[in-house]
DNA sequence: AATAAAATTAGAATAATTCTAAAAAAGTTT
DNA sequence: AAACTTTTTTAGAATTATTCTAATTTTATT
């Protein structure tokens, strides 16, 4: 653990967003001057085999990056807003992972679920 | 509909697997010499708007498009395989989509479920 | 047939991410 | 602690998936 990957998975952590490398790049500025974008996709990358954070693959050009405790993932169709969500938990009673893998025989190791909405703020707003 | 869009639509409905844009444009090529990567890009976009096909956010840099009947998707961590899944459809009687909604009290549209395994294929090699 | 609107083409532009090589830092062995 | 090895960081170039622009062609409409 260099002190630039420790930056990178204390800013993850701490972070209640979800975080795109620029911003995880804009964020490690501030407390250490100098360090670079490519060390920041290194240790994600890193982090991320590792398995101490994770990546998500959303509907955005950008790679976000959340903590590795487990929930799901709301994403308005309308404006792109990503928020957490906790549905897949409150499905299964022997846990999501071990009944996706009775029902599809694999080995599942971990599973990404994205609940797409028009969230209530854009229900407010008319369609133009 | 123009021919190149009715082509690309065809392409991705007779496919069995999950085609990135560049894949489309070889088939589409074959089928229809001078079409060009742009018009592939413009109708793939142009037909997910209209839901007519759907984009895939997997773990891979390219985005995969694929037939609008739902169904979940494995991704092998080790080799990145894609194949096709059938496991939130089992897990809720009344609809997942349903389901979904009335645990978040959101209003949902769609959802994408990945589920990341280790394949029946690299479980049978020895870990390097 | 003439006109208007939309789609295609060709190629340049954009931008997220990766790569390369050199320098610095961290870890290890004596 | 010095010497050595390995890993990481840095700086900047390279890559590449996707989008954009402007001109042309096709399609739809009057």
């Amino acid at each position: 653990m260099t002190r630039q990957k420790s930056l990178i998975y204390d800013i993850i952590n701490k972070s209640s967003d979800h975080l795109t490398a620029e911003e995880v790049y804009r964020q490690a500025v501030d407390r250490m001057p100098g360090i670079v974008l490519a060390t920041v996709y290194n240790n994600l990358n890193a982090l991320v085999r590792d398995g101490l954070i994770i990546k998500l693959n959303l509907p955005d050009k950008n790679a976000h990056y959340d903590k590795t405790i487990p929930h799901d993932h709301m994403v308005c169709d309308r404006c792109g807003k990503i928020f957490d969500a906790f549905v897949s938990d409150k499905l299964c009673k022997d846990g999501f992972i071990n009944t996706a893998s009775s029902l599809s025989g694999q080995d599942i190791v971990s599973y990404e679920l994205t609940l797409h909405c028009i969230c209530k703020e854009c229900q407010g707003k008319a369609l133009n």
